[in-house]
DNA sequence: TTTTGAGTTGTTCGA
DNA sequence: GTCGAACAACTCAAA
């Protein structure tokens, strides 16, 4: 079915689906042609290797949903502005939609798109749909914007969310397609070296299978999710990071798998959706002071000693999952493999550099980018900073995560770490042989290697955390990073 | 304005 | 092994 009308234009970003998509459903109710498109713009070609990756596989899955609907999805390289105007002229749309973002380098690039198109007499339009609650529409009862996460969930936890919509059935295509770019001449694995394929077969790409992990996970894991989400062996976690990141599924039909599951009396339904307001926390506190993705949250911070250097041995030895502390090496090979890590692990191997190897967050949160699949940066702001002391969070200084307990506590049969790590096993599992399959040869690694020895003893790095806690708090200066002689246990 | 209670995720030590 | 206390002091948010 074509028309000869001027089509809406869809331009896709971090809304890869149909159904719940606010702009793509004011688009049909026009009765217009629908014209889908992805621009592959500098922005967003800058972000991590695994998370580029990643992308291309939700696009793929988006215009196969599309076609399915007698659709296409139109490809276009370039600044945004320059491959909207061209398929405005191309195909005379008068009108743009766009899912609201809500990082500062997007905001920038919309706004100037907004205003550029309205000036050329386009009606160029934002939705939300990538948050539960807009940023500005959240603040404390003096006005302000929350800095606690407890006070943030109670303000939000009994509100209405917008209801769900269903995927238009089909969608009306315009009298004529323009041209498109090849997904595969983009080369989004381009960066990905042999870990491609590695890591392709951890993800679960696309808004039916995300829809099929949401219910899978209400169905079998939601009752158990606050006992067993500590568990980096259990499969407890909904992993719906990663579909939330290309809003291959909407928090708001998240939220609500959450609510019914509540509503039946699931014991874990609460916590389930806390965690979901923590990304929108993330979000607030991007919106309201975006100086968190690269500064240090908090005032002072400038002066603690943090080591910058990204290629310091230790650094690279956490990195490659070789600090010799098995809990940390396994998170960091799971996320080499896999493209995830599990939320606990996160917080170990992030402590560790932070404290225990006293490195600047932005480098851990660096690599994160480049591994994640899930990569979200006002949620790896956020974490980072949290657990580097600087960021939003009443810490007190004196947690410093131990690896070894960490590893006792919540994983007692050691099933995760023999899961990840190779050496010193007779016979390895696939999972932790995968990752010499993963890595680049230049690292020079085998799974025959002696498994390392300790980078640092975990009590000495923790003492010596504290010490450089105090000597900043002091205002002494002098410190820098590692000064002390690594000791092995 | 002042007061009050509370703050995701911890560790260690000693009884 | 289990449990409670100590680890300091500060900021936030609401009353």
């Amino acid at each position: 079915m074509t028309t000869t009308q001027p089509p809406v234009l869809i331009w896709f970003r971090r809304d890869l689906r149909l159904a719940d998509h606010q702009a793509l459903m004011a688009a049909c109710a026009t009765g217009q042609p629908v014209l889908p498109v992805f621009v592959l713009d500098p922005e967003t070609e800058g972000i991590g290797a695994a998370a580029l990756f990643r992308l291309g596989l939700s696009i793929g899955a988006l215009a196969r949903d599309l076609q399915a609907r007698g659709s296409r999805l139109i490809l276009r390289r370039g600044p945004a502005l320059d491959c909207l105007r061209d398929l405005i002229a191309e195909t005379g749309a008068q009108a743009v939609h766009w899912s609201r973002a809500y990082d500062p380098a997007s905001i920038a690039r919309d706004t100037q798109v907004k205003a550029a198109l309205k000036a050329d007499g386009i009606a160029a339009r934002s939705f939300r749909g990538h948050l539960l609650f807009e940023p500005w529409d959240v603040s404390n009862k003096a006005g302000g914007i929350y800095k606690v996460y407890s006070p943030f969930w109670k303000a939000v936890r009994g509100r209405d969310v917008d209801a769900l919509i269903p995927a238009p059935a089909h969608l009306p295509a315009p009298a004529h397609w323009p041209a498109s770019d090849d997904l595969g001449n983009w080369r989004l694995d381009a960066a990905m070296n042999c870990g491609a394929a590695v890591v392709a077969a951890h993800a679960v790409v696309g808004e039916a299978a995300a829809q099929a992990r949401l219910d899978r996970f209400v169905d079998t894991a939601i009752a158990r999710y606050r006992s067993d989400r500590d568990s980096p062996a259990l499969d407890a976690c909904s992993g719906l990071s990663e579909n939330l990141t290309y809003g291959e599924i909407s928090p708001h039909r998240v939220w609500a798998a959450g609510a019914r599951a509540l509503e039946a009396g699931s014991a874990g339904a609460e916590h389930f959706q806390k965690e979901l307001v923590w990304r929108e926390f993330a979000y607030h506190l991007m919106h309201h002071t975006p100086h968190i993705l690269q500064d240090n949250w908090k005032d002072g911070w400038a002066g603690f000693g943090w080591a910058t250097d990204p290629d310091a041995p230790e650094v690279v030895a956490w990195k490659q999952g070789r600090t010799g502390i098995p809990f940390v090496d396994a998170a960091m090979r799971e996320m080499y493999v896999t493209g995830r890590m599990h939320n606990r692990a996160r917080m170990i191997v992030a402590s560790y550099l932070t404290k225990h190897l006293l490195t600047d967050w932005r480098i851990g949160m660096a690599w994160f980018a480049d591994c994640l699949t899930d990569w979200d940066p006002a949620a790896n702001a956020m974490g980072w900073q949290w657990v580097a002391g600087c960021g939003p969070d009443a810490a007190p200084y004196f947690r410093v995560f131990n690896p070894v307990t960490q590893r006792d506590k919540f994983d007692p049969d050691q099933r995760y770490v023999r899961a990840w790590i190779a050496e010193g096993q007779r016979q390895p599992p696939q999972s932790a042989l995968s990752y010499f399959d993963a890595i680049p040869r230049s690292w020079g690694l085998s799974h025959r290697d002696l498994y390392p020895v300790p980078v640092i003893s975990p009590d000495m790095g923790r003492k010596r955390a504290l010490a450089a806690y105090e000597a900043w708090k002091q205002g002494q200066t002098g410190h820098t990073g590692l000064d002390a002689t690594p000791v092995a246990t």
